[in-house]
DNA sequence: TCCTTTGTTGGCTATTTTGCCAAATAACCA
DNA sequence: TGGTTATTTGGCAAAATAGCCAACAAAGGA
């Protein structure tokens, strides 16, 4: 890692994947990936206090993840990139091995 | 997110994304892509101290994204799901899709 | 058996991330 | 214009991460 170039191609690769290491942020995704939804309603959906789904909101956006359109007061929110889906699958294959390891341990 | 299961299930899928999202753990990842590597070999790569090697591959262990091999005093460790390439490819993406944005801002 | 090499773990501080409340904005409607 | 709804931002305290050093454990060789 001593180039600094490949060192910072890391560190913008790890900005996104940190964006979406969050739980919220993670349902709020799969929530994205049904269609476009407003801060309401996923605020509704997550149970915890606007600004605090905002700020998920807006950690995703900054990454790149999704993109936002304000149509009157509402802010609508959107995934902007679709192979996100692909990503969660692979998460869920890990899971699936896990779960298995672990059944085998036991 | 009323639901305790579900949320459960987002905090694990959180965990495993939280594990590949830094920037030596993503330089290791790639590395291992490649084939196994002992701590040795990945320190001397990221050049961070061992004791940091280490634990961040504790981490990519413990989310069950890469396996270990003790073999005399060394310790290999390898990638255990595959398609963690097909996601990075993804993140290559949205680092693309960032960059055409930010050109087109300017 | 003692020494050396390779890794892991404990401990500690610095930094980052979270999530809530309160305050500020923005867009509408009456 | 004044009030209401929807969202963002500032600020702050709590919790989680990161990374270094020192100490410990394991394996092999002299």
């Amino acid at each position: 890692m001593l180039d600094a170039q490949i060192k910072s191609r890391y560190e913008i690769r790890a900005k996104i994947v940190k964006a979406m290491a969050h739980p919220s942020r993670m349902f709020m995704m799969d929530e994205l990936a049904k269609g476009e939804r407003c801060v309401c309603e996923l605020t509704e959906l997550v149970g915890d206090d606007v600004s605090t789904v905002s700020k998920h909101l807006a950690v995703l956006k900054n990454a790149g993840i999704v993109k936002s359109d304000k149509r009157g007061t509402q802010v609508f929110y959107a995934l902007k990139v679709p192979c996100i889906l692909n990503f969660f699958s692979c998460v869920e294959s890990v899971m699936k091995q896990n779960a298995k390891d672990h059944a085998t341990l036991s």
